[in-house]
DNA sequence: GACACTATAGTTAGCCC
DNA sequence: GGGGCTAACTATAGTGT
């Protein structure tokens, strides 16, 4: 809305989309305050953006949206679809729908560009990871956190089954630093970013990799004391 | 914004209010998928509307939204870090220095507020919390659920030192539903804001309160199992 | 890149039907 | 209550610093 019209699609521009992200964040915020306001309701703005709009918001707090959603998901069914009942609803609710796989498939798109980029990491390109910007390491240091969690539970199945040395176990426990339970406790001394990627991939790879495909992998990987030692870092 | 400007406070009309509910509704929504599109992130809108206002919306779906936040989530702290250390010089490292020490001061300040407004809230005043703000109470809870995970810490601290008997410990655990190791978790049940802030904080109260030092804290509270009496609720 | 400015596209409060 | 209208207000794209 301004000195030009602009077209509903992706800005290719990216200082351009970046400052216009800025600002419509900042719009949009203030117009969820005023509904909040005006209206008497609660609000809850999440934006994630991925790979390279480094910027994800939850307003006003995260407690607040897990609030809302868990007392959506508490409503009856019946006053959830109170206003889809009607044919219009059910044209509705397939257009949300559909909308709603297209939001998927390019959160997909993303996620697998991110992917590709620590399979290449993993495999000595990028080495140093010098010439990517801090969007893209940011988004690695991601992914390679999620790995890392997926790694570590595959880890406690291991153990849980008496498959995996106490000792082994031990040591690997020692890259939790980064990942602990529900949520990642990053020392500043660990943040030196390349050696801290680094470490973490190579001891994905020694672990087996699979090419990620997530929790539910079959991959056969056998732990044992050789695969620990790349994470006996830090501490 | 239109024929006349309207006060920042809650509409009082009931027609009025709701006529500006929908319409604001829609221009909210259209507004976060422009953003969306436009910039190639994901947004989720939620509004829940409490009694009167039978208006409740997950936008564009209750999964995208779980999603979302579920990401959040699983993000390690890496945002503060983002600056590369280019080398520009000496000034602007400085520069950035001092404008990060600026921002903690301005967090800080914030935080200070909070925790004035939760030590209140402790000592009896704010019965029942009302006259605050939604973004308030979120960030009493916030804060309430930080103070949690510090005496969790100081708890395990003292499992660790033997100087606290298991049975207490169990029972201090289940708290824990708010705060798992990392991250709160928060049960449909106990959503009830004012009972379950109210609970937290007593039972942060019980645990002897010391001004909230933070995890540094040299304060000698000693747990017994009169202490985590406040805290056996839920299961 | 961040901030200030400003013309203009976009949003919406009050009305009317 | 809902939909359409329009005047009045806001948000913001482009621009310069």
């Amino acid at each position: 809305m301004a000195r030009n019209k602009v077209k509903l699609q992706r800005i290719i521009n990216d200082a351009k989309r970046r400052a216009a992200f800025k600002k419509r964040l900042k719009g949009l915020k203030k117009k969820a305050s005023e509904l909040s306001i005006l209206c008497g309701v609660d609000t809850c703005l999440m934006v994630y953006g991925e790979g390279e709009v480094q910027a994800t918001e939850i307003w006003p707090s995260v407690p607040a949206a897990m609030g809302i959603l868990e007392r959506f998901k508490a409503m009856p069914q019946l006053n959830r679809y109170k206003k889809t009942m009607d044919l219009e609803g059910f044209i509705k609710e397939r257009v949300d729908k559909l909308q709603e796989q297209l939001h998927k498939v390019r959160r997909d798109a993303d996620e697998s560009e991110t992917k590709l980029l620590l399979v290449e990491a993993l495999d000595g390109r990028h080495l140093g990871l010098e010439g990517l910007t801090i969007e893209k390491l940011t988004s690695l240091g991601w992914m390679a956190d999620a790995q890392l969690k997926i790694v570590n539970n595959r880890l406690q199945k291991f153990r849980e089954q008496g498959l995996l040395p106490e000792s082994a176990l031990l040591l690997s426990m020692k890259v939790l630093p980064y990942t602990t339970v529900g949520y990642p406790i990053v020392e500043e001394a660990q943040m030196q970013r390349e050696g801290w990627l680094m470490d973490i991939t190579r001891g994905i790879g020694s672990l087996g990799y699979n090419g990620f495909e997530g929790t539910s992998g079959s991959d056969t990987a056998e732990p044992n004391d050789d695969m620990v030692q790349p994470f006996n870092m830090g501490a």
